[in-house]
DNA sequence: CTGCTTATGTGCGGTAACGTACATAAGTAA
DNA sequence: TTACTTATGTACGTTACCGCACATAAGCAG
């Protein structure tokens, strides 16, 4: 049954050594994640950590009038809940399951034990979470700057590496929900995508047509975080999927040497 | 001679127990931080981590076409260089002195060596990097759905908690770069706070009249990231100075508990 | 004081995204 | 088919910020 799920169907999962998941894997759970499903609220400590691995997870911030904004995407690479492991138990923001699907799910006082060895397990959960830093700073820095014809291509590609296929099932409303804008904006965004043949678009179902197209078209962003990724968290290659940079892992050392301390070039 | 440094100054360093000052104290290094100064570059490896005193670091990504944007601001309440200990060694963005002052830093290996002991040094400095990944999403958020009165104010807020006094030296040029926007922007917005008495600006110096008025103009973000800071962190308050909202720390749990699962209210 | 550099103030056209109000179309249930 | 809900498209005035081009003013060096 191969078709069947299994946890190393998640990267973390996937790369820890058989004499952790030995302790680990007997206390999984394979959970349904049905679109919507709020992980936890902001503040409330978990009973679970999350191990997505067909689902999409996405942490989001909540403002006190409503508005919110998406703060980092978790999928198959990830885990929900680092705030455990991390000491503060809870944090300020919220986890949305993103795009539904599977994940394993492992009682909290498990993780904490496993974590406090200082193995494997410890080794791989910091480096995920210096990874999750570097997305979130790079949410701030695409916030700023990109245009959101940019920030929904870097959207739709940050989320199509966490499925499966080429389609991804998501209304304009909730992409709008997640990027912090208008509903009306993601629909020009997504009409100017469509038009470009880079996508088709119809009813909460978009397949994208041209990856390469869509990289070009998304701001640095997608790409800076993508390789910190790979750098950090290095994965065998799954067969069947097209993963583009992941080669590409090594040295970043040289990227971003050249410029200048401040936001000008013209300055100095 | 208690004007002299001492490495109590900074809040880490200051919440070692015995135990772990004896090891770490003697091989701590006190170094100037001239304004400017890069701490470290996108992509390159640190030899140190600081621990600031007197100093503020900003952690900025400089964009492809030399535009920036502030990702996180580190005082005397943190450490620079959380990527060693979390394994990436390096990451994406650069460090730079902010504001000038001092510093202690340590050796990357007397950190790395301490931090797997996996005793109250770690504990301490994955609290803070929790609390840094706070301060990132909330820029994140602030980036996305603020306006730059709100943000100026909330910078000014970030930064004067990091310093000794009410006054701050700091050019509308160094500020927009921080944040990421127009000088010219800076320049309004600061006029409008001055108007608003607030504060008092001249040619690089600004003094802070008003805390409690600056605090009502900036946005929520600030709040909420001071109140995690306070709850992971907590730190025998200062005498001398005003540290209004640090108190409050215990329970944040209900802060957002009401608001609905996206952007907007109405949706519902 | 003079001249120079640096910091700040101001004005103006351009634009990306906003808020609002609808219009259409694609599915879904009767 | 019809009625209804949900998803998407379109239009229009408004706003915050941008890019640019200057005008002042404050401090510093001679």
């Amino acid at each position: 049954m191969l078709i069947a799920h299994d946890p190393s169907q998640n990267h973390l999962l996937a790369a820890l050594p058989a004499a952790v998941t030995a302790h680990i894997f007997p206390h999984l759970e394979w959970v349904p994640m049905p679109l919507g499903h709020v992980l936890y609220e902001s503040g409330v400590q978990m009973r679970h950590v999350y191990f997505p691995t067909t689902a999409i997870v996405s942490l989001l911030y909540v403002m006190e009038d409503g508005a919110s904004a998406e703060i980092a995407i978790v999928g198959n690479e990830g885990i929900v809940g680092v705030s455990l492991f991390m000491g503060g138990e809870t944090t300020p923001s919220r986890a949305v399951v993103q795009s539904a699907g599977y994940a394993y799910r492992l009682p909290r006082q498990w993780l904490k034990d496993e974590f406090s060895l200082a193995g494997e397990m410890q080794v791989l959960l910091l480096r995920y979470t210096q990874a999750l830093l570097t997305q979130m700073a790079q949410t701030a820095v695409c916030n700023r700057h990109h245009t959101l014809d940019q920030q929904f291509c870097r959207w739709l590609l940050m989320s199509l590496d966490r499925l499966p296929g080429n389609e991804l099932v998501m209304t304009q409303e909730l992409i709008a929900n997640m990027l912090g804008v208008r509903r009306e904006g993601v629909t020009e965004a997504a009409g100017n995508v469509q038009k470009a043949g880079l996508i088709s678009y119809h009813r909460g179902h978009i397949a994208v047509l041209d990856r390469a197209g869509l990289e070009a078209r998304a701001c640095e962003c997608y790409t800076v975080v993508k390789k910190e990724f790979d750098r950090l968290l290095p994965y065998p290659v799954v067969p069947g999927k097209t993963s583009d940079a992941s080669r590409a892992s090594a040295s970043l050392s040289a990227v971003h040497s050249a410029s200048l301390p401040f936001r000008k070039g013209k300055t100095a």
